[in-house]
DNA sequence: CTTGACATGTTATTGTATAACATACATAGG
DNA sequence: CCTATGTATGTTATACAATAACATGTCAAG
C-alpha cells in the first residue's frame, strides 16, 4: 500500500494539497493502483525496486505532485535513509530510467508517472498559479514532433514536452 | 553588424561549431540576418536592447548554439562588463522575455532565436552527440499540445518542447 | 571462500540561479 | 535648472541543484 492508512477515510497524503488536480481520475485510489502496477513493471523488466527506491516512489505517490531531490531526501533523512544528495537523485533517475516516474525540468522536480507501462509521450501541465502538475497522454503531441523531427533528418529518442498555464481552479478564481 | 569582421571572410565565430547544423539555413549570414530583425523587433515593442543585452544576444548568435549562463557571463566579463552572474541572468532572462532568445532547460542553457518576431511555438532538437541544437517551427505541435490541455480545462500560456536524440550527421557517423 | 555486480552510504565539490542592496542614468514634472 | 521616478547595471552573498569520487555492505555465481 502506499499509504499507512485506510485509504476511504480523509487521506492526509491525498487531500493534502489544496489544488486538487483538475485531471478527472479517481483521486483516493490513484496512488496504490500505480504503485501496484508499478511494482509489477518493475518485476517484469527485471528491475530491482529496492526500499529506497519504492519509498521515494511511494513518497512522491502520497504527495501527488512534483517535488524537488531535495524534498524527497529530506523525508528519506527523517526516516532513517542517508541523507546526502546522492541517495535521492539515484532512487530518482532509476524511477525516471524505469519508466515509474518522470523528470520536469522546468520545476527542477519530479513526479511519480501516472500510467507507469503504457507507453506513453507524456506532456506536463504546469499551473503557475497553484503549481499543480497534471501528466496528460499525449501521442498526437509526440507524433506531430517526431514529424517536424524527420522533416530535418533528426531521430528523436526522448522528449520533454511541458506546458505552463492555468488549471481550470486557478483560472476560476483568477476572475 | 554582428561581427567585427567581414561575414563573406571566413568567420570563426560562425564557422567554428564542428557540427554544422542540421537545419537548412544560411548559415553564413543568418547571425546578421536575425540581429538586425531583433533589433526592428525591439523596437516596434518598445523594449530597450541595451549594451549588455545586445552584447549578450550577438554572442549567442555568434556561438550559434546554446551557451550556459556562466559561458555568456565570462565573455562579458572579458569585454568590461560586470562579471557577476544577475548580469548575464538578467541580459538572457530580458532576451527570453522578450521572444529574442529561448531557454533549454535540459542542457540549462540559452540559444539565441532564429525566428524573432515570426509567432512561433519552437520544438528543440539537441543532438545528444554533437549537442547541436535546432529551433524548428512547430505549429502543430503546438496545436495538439493546446488541444490535450483544453480536454482537461487548462489554459497553455508557454511551452517548453525538447527532443533529444541524433542529429542527421551524427547519426551517419554512428553507423 | 572468493569474486564480481550492484546498491547504499559518505565527503566534498561543482554548477546553476536568485535575493538584497548600491549605484548610475535617463527622462518627465515642477 | 533641479529633483523625483523608473529602469538598467553592478556587487556581495547566499540558496538551490547536481555530480564526482570513494567507502561500505549485500548477495549470488563460480
Ligand atoms: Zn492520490
Ligand atoms: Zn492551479
Ligand atoms: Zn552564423
Ligand atoms: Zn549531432
Amino acid at each position: 500500500m502506499a499509504h499507512e492508512h485506510d485509504h476511504s477515510d480523509a487521506c492526509p497524503g491525498c487531500a493534502a494539497p489544496p489544488q486538487v488536480a483538475f485531471a478527472r481520475h479517481d483521486h483516493s485510489h490513484c496512488a496504490g493502483d500505480v504503485l501496484a502496477r508499478a511494482e509489477a513493471l518493475a518485476e517484469a523488466q527485471g528491475a530491482r525496486l529496492t526500499p529506497v527506491r519504492r519509498r521515494v516512489l511511494e513518497i512522491l505517490l502520497e504527495e501527488h505532485r512534483a517535488l524537488g531531490a531535495y524534498d524527497v531526501l529530506q523525508r528519506l533523512a527523517a526516516e532513517g535513509f542517508g541523507n546526502q544528495p546522492p541517495v535521492a537523485y539515484r532512487a530518482l533517475d532509476f524511477l525516471v530510467e524505469n519508466g515509474l516516474a518522470h523528470r520536469i525540468r522546468r520545476l527542477n522536480a519530479f513526479a511519480a508517472c501516472m500510467h507507469p507501462g503504457e507507453d506513453h509521450a507524456p506532456v506536463f501541465l504546469i499551473c503557475r498559479e497553484c503549481n499543480h502538475v497534471a501528466e496528460a497522454p499525449a501521442a498526437p503531441v509526440r507524433a506531430a514532433v517526431d514529424a517536424v523531427a524527420a522533416s530535418l533528418g533528426f531521430t528523436v529518442e526522448r522528449s520533454n514536452i511541458e506546458a505552463m498555464g492555468l488549471c481550470p481552479a486557478c483560472r476560476g478564481t483568477a476572475s
